[in-house]
DNA sequence: CTGTTAGCGCCTTCAC
DNA sequence: GTGAAGGCGCTAACAG
């Protein structure tokens, strides 16, 4: 393609040196008006646009930061990432993305290959690799995690409150009267999917509700097993009045084998999630669910990592989730055994 | 942080000249067995990796490819970007990418940005940014764009046929009985949005179908939109048997709208989608659509850009979008203006 | 205020 | 096969 235009070229055409050039581009210095003038003009004319790598590397930073996401498509970490480029707009960094796909190996390579990028900085949602792996980034860099907790870094990590957050709606259940509540557990390689469970497990016992092991399920955050656990869970034939599901996505596909059953959501059985994806606003009905800001999370950690690159020591405060009533839960159908689902479950 | 290690560090370690290195870094000449021993047991040691900027700065080319997205968050783009990621594994290329947000003017920065870091392609989704601006991009380095047809690049544009698109799930429609359809198009500013509309209408026209204006709406592709257009759609009172929306997310919010006022899909109304998001799957119940397989459109893009890269001349082979039946469409219910809609309607 | 001079880290001729 | 030298595009002292 055309050939293209270096700020030597630009140096030239304007009749100055590289340098003033260079100190116009980035205010360093004072440039007398009339040359500013020129060589601003001679830049449009050229269109020239400076080469970052140069910049780089001759400035020993890049201006950008590295992320590790795990499935860039999944809502839950497109919303952090969104918040993540909010978190750093006007600034001088960008952000690169990579995908680990929760497998240690791949997180492992993107890692890599963002150190061989030579990010300034890094931020770390989720994953599975081993601590040890992030403490040795964070030799190098300035390192931010989200949703995880890395040993030694505690202070460096954004955490969730995910044990308050289940707690909350284990409570909200209780007070409508459930008493047989099932849950379905995220995967639990990952932190938060077992955090949620003890959560869980330790909510209905301070509430004194029975914890029966035939009601808890496992899935993996994936809409599809919250379907084929909760199905799976209704042709057991074990009673249960509530659903709890870990996150937004298993609820999204536990309402639908709720559906191919016939039941009810709220009437017959209530169905809570945990994430607030902004889509389950709109499911039907509207999901009750642990709001988590996950964009919020996401500008936190950014901004975050560019005080750090500030030289500022930021302190980080450990996110409370707060529960979000909305219409998948309601009181407990009248004789649990009898009516509400029994009944349904045998149409 | 640590001083990072360079390749110089490596050759004096391990007693050769830098150009050694390099060229056991890139297989680039034959290297006597016993120095590549020795020089990859310092590398190693060392723990080094070589600086992409470096390399690029001496190579003339970055290994990155521009990715200009709209919404990072949003499923649609997300999925595709997914794809991208995917058609980019295994290339030495990574992508870099940036949204726009539906807006020329941050889209022209986005596309500044990435040339500045001076990537060696650019992949355009969408977008409002005029042809113009897209051209001259096209200029400097080889570009494909998803979703979008640009003036004198034809070829380079991985296109869907949204008219066809469109026009099958009014023959799904007709077939099935339903005379009076309403329709909430997506943001006109969108060529697809424009095209899904025209679709529509001629359809409706071909098919001997009534087009009746009060039952066309405009939304802007949001979930909110569509819950909007279409409680209007209800409260207006014009019967309707059917509701085609010119987006998955529209649907989502009409659906929502529809539970509000008591109304069944698909017994008191059908309902249709397009772009046949994952989560379309799981809404309830699960949602007639157009599928678009945004992911391999994305992972097309990012072939293609490969090839270009290579030298080739891909050819890209149009893109046929098709519906996929599932359970939010159903047969009229009997008597349109007595039975379903307006005896609901007035509950 | 501004030009000259050195690199930043790597790759690539060019000779040996 | 391998080292020395020059350059990619830009910035940062250093002298004027």
């Amino acid at each position: 393609m055309s050939v293209t235009v270096t700020l030597m070229h630009v140096a030239r055409e304007a009749g100055v040196s590289p340098s003033t050039v260079s100190r116009i581009l980035n205010g360093t210095a004072n440039v007398t008006p009339d040359k500013r003038e020129r060589v601003e003009a001679v830049i449009q004319r050229l269109n020239f646009t400076p080469n970052v790598q140069a910049q780089a590397l001759a400035n020993g930073r890049s201006f950008s930061v590295g992320v590790l996401t795990q499935n860039i498509s999944s809502p839950f970490y497109g919303e952090t990432l969104a918040g993540i480029e909010r978190g750093l707009e006007g600034s001088l960094y960008y952000p690169l993305v990579v995908s680990g796909h929760w497998q240690a190996e791949q997180e492992q390579q993107a890692l890599d290959l963002l150190m061989r990028r030579r990010v300034d900085a890094m931020i770390v949602l989720g994953g599975v690799i081993e601590d040890e792996a992030l403490q040795q980034v964070a030799e190098r860099v300035p390192l931010v995690a989200v949703g995880r907790n890395v040993l030694g870094l505690t202070e460096r990590c954004v955490l969730i409150d995910n044990r308050e957050g289940i707690r909350q709606v284990v409570r909200h259940l209780a007070e409508l009267g459930h008493r047989e509540v099932a849950y379905i557990s995220g995967l639990e390689t990952q932190q938060d999917a077992v955090e949620r469970r003890e959560g869980f497990e330790e909510a209905m016992r301070e509430l004194g509700l029975p914890l029966r092991p035939t009601l808890m399920r496992r899935g993996d955050y994936t809409e599809a097993s919250g379907e084929q656990e909760a199905s799976d869970l209704l042709r057991s034939g074990v009673p249960f009045s509530a659903l709890v599901c870990a996150n937004d996505q298993m609820a999204l596909g536990a309402r639908l084998a709720l559906y191919r059953r016939g039941m009810r959501v709220p009437e017959d059985v209530s169905l809570t999630g945990f994430d607030d994806l902004f889509s389950s606003r709109y499911t039907t009905p509207p999901l009750t669910t642990v709001h988590q800001a996950v964009n919020e999370l996401g500008q936190q950690a950014a901004e975050t990592v560019l005080s750090l690159l500030a030289g500022d020591l930021p302190h980080m405060t450990p996110y409370v989730p707060r529960l979000i009533v909305r219409e998948s839960t309601g009181p407990v159908p009248h004789p649990l055994t009898a009516g509400g689902l029994l009944m349904h479950d045998s149409s």
